[in-house]
DNA sequence: TCAAGCAGTGCACAACCTGTCTAGCTATCA
DNA sequence: TGATAGCTAGACAGGTTGTGCACTGCTTGA
């Protein structure tokens, strides 16, 4: 097997990770910009071959770099104007897998996290109106093995969650320690 | 202006906020589940006209409920294995907006809510290993207007961000309320 | 040092899909 | 009742995709 992170660059470190290239990057940063764009104009925009970009995509889905192309769907266009956090403790003896379980039956919980700290459990809600907030709450504490639970409203979002930056960075970090 | 939510359906309630139909819910998830599928193999899964689907997804994106169609990055596969929230305590005399705007000079910051309650602003954050997480922290707690911070790591991720749920669900919520 | 393997390039082909337009039909709303 | 909006079905040209091939250059390992 030869190595992963060491082909076709005088520049990269041999990692024992997966990490991404420059063109990779690029790639990754056009089609994020415009996602709607094809495998031919997107060789176009890089400069490169067709085919370059098309084993560059499939490469970069087979690693799980690129795990989806699904559509983002916003929930506050559909009515769900209201963010919240919360975090909960559970009771321990069953461990955290069931309640995580239960939660997601929930479609308001978009996510959920065992964390570090003095609770076990974070997730990320949303609902329709503060009021509506208190009823997805409610369907939370009403989960079994759910002990206490304390909410945090987002006001506010002043960078919404984006990963473009990080995947520029991957290859400026590569190149950095040669 | 005509009542948006309200055409060509004998269930759909008279709601003066964007809602989405069976159909849209169904697309949705259709382009969730296999994104690299067309317009018209989309019309012929669905069983409509690609004109259709076509309409469609042009108003479900023009009204923001989709916003995009972005390659969906896995910070875990460039190896970025731990995920963090960092809430802190800014002086508040110069508002929120310019901390915000230096933490998102931060790749590792992936997104930053303002939030009630002890804390001002929580952010999301990813780091290569523990000891990285420092050195991201370390540049958050250097940004001008930081006070204290406060992390906790998320461990494991039961319920992975997904909307999908909320997607089917406000469909069926709009039919239960005639 | 040399052969092998891997990326990339350029080209070709058929099949398919997209964008766009038309026309007719139905349901809703004023 | 008339006007409007949405869905269907069909059509068209043009572009794109998936796939295969041969060739080049670089890196690796014997």
């Amino acid at each position: 097997m030869h190595n992963l992170s060491s082909y076709h660059s005088k520049y990269r470190v041999v990692l024992y990770s997966m990490t991404i290239d420059d063109l990779d990057a690029r790639l990754i940063s056009l089609l994020t910009a415009e996602p709607r764009l094809g495998v031919l104009e997107c060789s176009r925009r890089l400069g490169v071959a067709r085919g370059t970009v098309q084993a560059r995509l499939d490469r970069l889905i087979a690693r799980g770099v690129i795990t989806g192309f699904g559509p983002d769907v916003s929930p506050a266009a559909l009515g769900y104007d209201v963010t919240a956090f919360v975090s909960m403790e559970i009771r321990q003896v069953a461990g955290h897998d069931p309640v995580a379980h239960q939660l997601a039956r929930i479609p308001e919980v978009l996510e959920v996290h065992t964390i570090t700290g003095d609770s076990d459990l974070l997730c990320r809600v949303v609902a329709r109106t503060n009021a509506d907030l208190q009823r997805v709450i409610d369907q939370i504490v009403d989960v079994r093995g759910v002990l206490r639970t304390n909410s945090i409203i987002a006001l506010d979002t002043p960078v919404p969650y984006r990963v473009l930056p990080l995947v520029a960075d991957v290859p400026r970090r590569e190149q950095r320690s040669p």
